[in-house]
DNA sequence: CGCTAATAGTAAGTATACTCATCAAATTAT
DNA sequence: ATAATTTGATGAGTATACTTACTATTAGCG
């Protein structure tokens, strides 16, 4: 357990700290398992998203893996140069850009998934099974609970 | 809760998934409880660090932060343009950069903490009282647990 | 019907966070 | 002591992840 000796505050007993660190491992743990594939767990997301809800929109799709339209723009442009997913123009409103997973995005996204899975197991690893569950809900709890204030507007000026 | 209807792999109910959620969550309300400051999360580390750890060098406060020596760098370039970080060559051994805060930068973490207090508290909202221990705990446990996983393995035990 | 407001996407700028390559300085090995 | 290796720091390159500003297009209202 954690240890506090400092008047101050000790950065390293924080939860944000631990969710930085622990973030920053998933990251590693991910790369390290899905290595070959040259896939981002962000890209995962986003190819996963696109199998289970095919046409849609940049926008929508931001919206479900939890990014912006900005960050989407640019992980959409590296999975359509590896011809991963399409990207087209919809008839109906012209500003919409619909995707749809290639069949190459589909392959890659079954070949892969075992190793996804695994790399999740690794993560949870140092936890007994008993508490996997629970972790899942407190982190969907968290995660649901500060919906809002993920993409606020930035205070600093 | 989190549903899973496709045959493969759903994102949304993945514990890398939620924690990368998590993570852009945590950074959003640490920058609006700490808004005028103008201070991240990793710089907050970095300061709290050298409070505790004074004339340590890059290296050393990039593992007590779990950040490579690439990373680090940038973050104290940011902070000693700022003048809350006094970056010096060693005497000793001329590859080295001890790092010491300035007086600003002690003043900035004593009137910035607090306000780090209170975004960690609204982190930990969602969940009762009961449950901010048990989180914790499961949360060091997975970061020691994979520490070596990280590509900046902290040294912190 | 036309003007204004809202929306989808892009672009530029900042800050992590990693990789690999490089450089200078220090340490180790022969 | 010189050569080989290791080490601390930097720089280039890639990928999130956000901001504000901007363009193009559509929708809404009078």
């Amino acid at each position: 357990m954690p240890n506090q000796q400092s008047k101050l505050l000790s950065f390293d007993i924080l939860p944000g700290h631990y969710i930085r660190r622990l973030q920053q491992i998933s990251v590693a743990i991910f790369l390290q398992e899905t290595a070959g594939f040259g896939i981002t767990p962000v890209q995962f997301a986003a190819l996963s998203a696109l199998e289970e809800f095919p046409n849609i929109d940049q926008k929508t799709l931001a919206n479900t893996i939890g990014l912006d339209t900005s960050t989407i723009g640019g992980v959409i442009n590296r999975l359509e140069l590896r011809d991963l997913v399409k990207r087209s123009l919809s008839d109906k409103d012209r500003r919409i850009h619909v995707l749809t997973l290639t069949l190459q995005g589909k392959i890659l996204l079954e070949e892969i998934s075992p190793h996804v899975l695994k790399a999740q197991q690794r993560i949870l690893s140092p936890l007994k099974k008993s508490q996997h569950e629970e972790l899942i809900h407190m982190l969907d709890s968290l995660v649901k609970g500060n919906n809002e204030a993920s993409r606020a507007p930035s205070l600093l000026k």
